[in-house]
DNA sequence: TAATTAAGTCAAGCGGATTGACTTAATAGC
DNA sequence: GCTATTAAGTCAATCCGCTTGACTTAATTA
């Protein structure tokens, strides 16, 4: 209101702030190393044995880390290796697609403890609300008969939904026009009491690869992935990218060549989309999936050709992925069943010459990511733990209601 | 060597990194505010007025801020605002081109204290080096006639020069192969003492923006660079990303289209080489600019059929660019004259409708940029300031020798 | 059995933000 | 013109969390 409101500054921090760091690097120490004796998380951290010894002291009394057997690994007194706790902590996670619906709940570590899908009618968002909520209920109770203590170690709900969000004509097929002008945000913050994230879906597959697939522990890494439509999820410095307006890596839209306000989007192109036309299936068919599992494992000329189309372009889109972001490797992550997925990988080997080309890579340039059709549900329900958990420039500073 | 080096961790911190991040914070503020006094810094950083009272009193004793008149603003004792004292520090900016090399002095707050120019042999790197030294050796000694202390408050010297860097197959007239292959950084380090940073030329041009120019205070800004070579500068979450290898951005070895191998790199379409071999122009030539120029002020037909094929590429690259990133502003910036940046961003217009088009926006979809031939030594300049005094969350944490 | 090495604890110390009372210096209201 | 009010900024004590250095514990090596 007043002038002093327009001061724009990033917000400064105390040792509240450090504390919080050094308890979100040990979690993620031991994430990624699976256990780590104290003496150990002190030499990885650069902090001293007793910083180290009194944050775990701590987590343990939180019950986000447990201590193991002792083990002897030469001279010295044997160390005593800590690991994560998977109760330590839930968040559910919800898919809204299409025509179909999915929440889990997943533990600490990234396991899925709880599953339930349901149909969701694709123009009438007020509805399909009240089924979101009742299958969230349902996975919520489920996670109630596994743990005790499950309402108070919930620490929130990731949404992932077909982006981009917030445009001005969102009349479109590829964006769920009706649940874009939905409150969606609100209604689920309300009807659940739990904090709401959202992300778009290629955004869920990559936190998903971060937490529990090829991602796990990779700074830079880019999932390209191929659903309905087809998007690009980034992780850069070893955190989710958005953009500045939660839209970043809505690569499906980029024009497959400079030739003009005709030139066709990619998705338009190597989507599943592309491929249920092709081929005259209905995207609302309850068997899709089997169907096209069933089409690839057969090698159907109709999906080979395809398949043969869509690695052309996504080809390019790696080569694009590859020059633009400079990632340690690109994951291959879609809505298809494994064997399409495979399939399309491999249609797309040789990849074209780029940078990324490099002598000494210990990544490969493409690889296959999680093909299981839950993985979106899961890193839906991955973004609140990294947020809770993992360390990340924003959770050192002090918070603020508003502004810059 | 034993297991333990390979513990992957990030590393934790302490109080020191809590002090160096606020103050920080504090240079970041004034450098985006111009003046703020001590309550309003306590505001803006969410610190307490005690703990900004003697942040700014360290400030203020090492030389980086300064008292101003106090004024009179209402009720309650008069204010008494900081601000950055451009003596402060001190930088060297060094610009490697093809058959140009410059080197400027910038202070503090971006402005240019000296600057100097010379030729450069494209495939004799170690005459070339020589000519260099002597170059920031000029700029150093007149820096010294300027300042007293300007050894002691020099932070580093910043190279940039076109990318990509590392590659195994560097033969190729875009990457100055014999300077690639050059050990420069160790031979510039050691015949200046200062610490040397590297970066691509187009990331110079974004830094440069983000010190001086339009991406100031912005923290999702891409710059386009077109000049020898074309390739973006990412300015993501406030800093500048230069991916898994540094070369993040290389946008000008894009493909235009997916149609194969024979498919052309955006930069072969739209690059000042594509200009020069279209004038028949020697890239060599001393007179390269002022030419250009007055092309460009005389409408001369072959330079404007050549802004109408290169505008048609970069319309598209600014698409991508926004399709991609998702960033709040593109900013053109070239080794180009005025006239001819601004004819090429009048034939640009109108733009590509894209997820950018949105309601509300504050900045402009695509706005030039700094468009003095200097600009990208001013940016290499640059990088060391802003790596000595900008917020970023390396810089909180404890340092390390290697590893991850 | 003694020396060595490493894990981990103890207790004091220290750096830096916080807290709350206080001082200073202006304007607003009567 | 006096008084109340408001805001900037200081003082001194406190508190929080990491660091330091000595010490204990428990293993292997010689």
């Amino acid at each position: 209101m007043n002038e002093n409101s327009s001061i724009r500054a990033k917000s400064g921090t105390n040792q509240e702030g450090t504390s919080a760091h050094n308890r979100r690097v040990m979690i993620e120490a031991l994430r990624l190393n699976g256990a780590l004796s104290r003496a150990d998380l002190a030499r990885a951290t650069q902090l001293t044995k007793q910083a180290v010894s009194n944050i775990i002291e701590d987590l343990e009394r939180d019950g986000l880390v447990v201590a193991l057997d002792t083990v002897r690994k030469g001279r010295g007194q044997p160390s005593t290796p800590y690991r994560l706790v998977p109760e330590g902590a839930f968040a559910i996670g919800l898919q809204i697609d299409r025509h179909l619906t999915r929440a889990v709940v997943v533990d600490l570590v990234g396991s899925v403890l709880a599953r339930a899908e349901a149909n969701l009618p694709l123009d009438e968002p007020s509805e399909g609300v009240k089924v979101i909520l009742g299958l969230i209920d349902g996975v919520r109770r489920e996670l109630a008969g596994i743990s005790s203590q499950s309402e108070s170690r919930l620490v929130g709900l990731g949404v992932a939904m077909p982006g981009p969000f917030g445009l001005q004509n969102s009349d479109d097929k590829w964006m769920m026009p009706a649940w874009q002008k939905f409150p969606l945000l609100e209604t689920l913050a309300a009807g659940t009491g739990l904090n709401v994230g959202l992300q778009n879906d290629a955004a869920a597959c990559a936190t998903a690869e971060r937490i529990v697939g090829a991602a796990h522990g990779v700074d830079h890494a880019v999932s390209l992935y191929v659903g309905y439509g087809i998007a690009a999820g980034l992780i850069l410095n070893g955190e989710l990218y958005t953009g500045g307006n939660g839209n970043a890596g809505e690569i499906g839209r980029a024009l497959l060549s400079p030739a003009g306000p005709g030139s066709t989007p990619l998705e338009h192109r190597a989507s599943l989309a592309s491929l249920y036309q092709h081929l005259g299936l209905d995207a609302a068919d309850a068997h899709l999936y089997e169907r096209m599992d069933a089409l690839a494992l057969a090698e159907d000329p109709k999906v080979m050709a395809w398949i043969k189309d869509a690695a052309h372009d996504l080809r390019w889109s790696v080569h694009l992925i590859e020059t633009i972001f400079d990632p340690q490797t690109v994951i291959l992550t879609s809505g298809a069943p494994e064997t399409l997925a495979r399939r399309l990988l491999e249609a797309m080997q040789p990849l074209l010459p780029s940078i990324a080309d490099r002598p000494g890579r210990s990544l490969p340039r493409l690889q296959l990511g999680i093909t299981d059709p839950w993985s979106i549900a899961l890193g839906a329900a991955a973004e609140p733990i990294s947020r809770a958990f993992d360390p990340r420039f924003s959770a050192i500073l002090k918070t603020r209601s508003g502004g810059f």
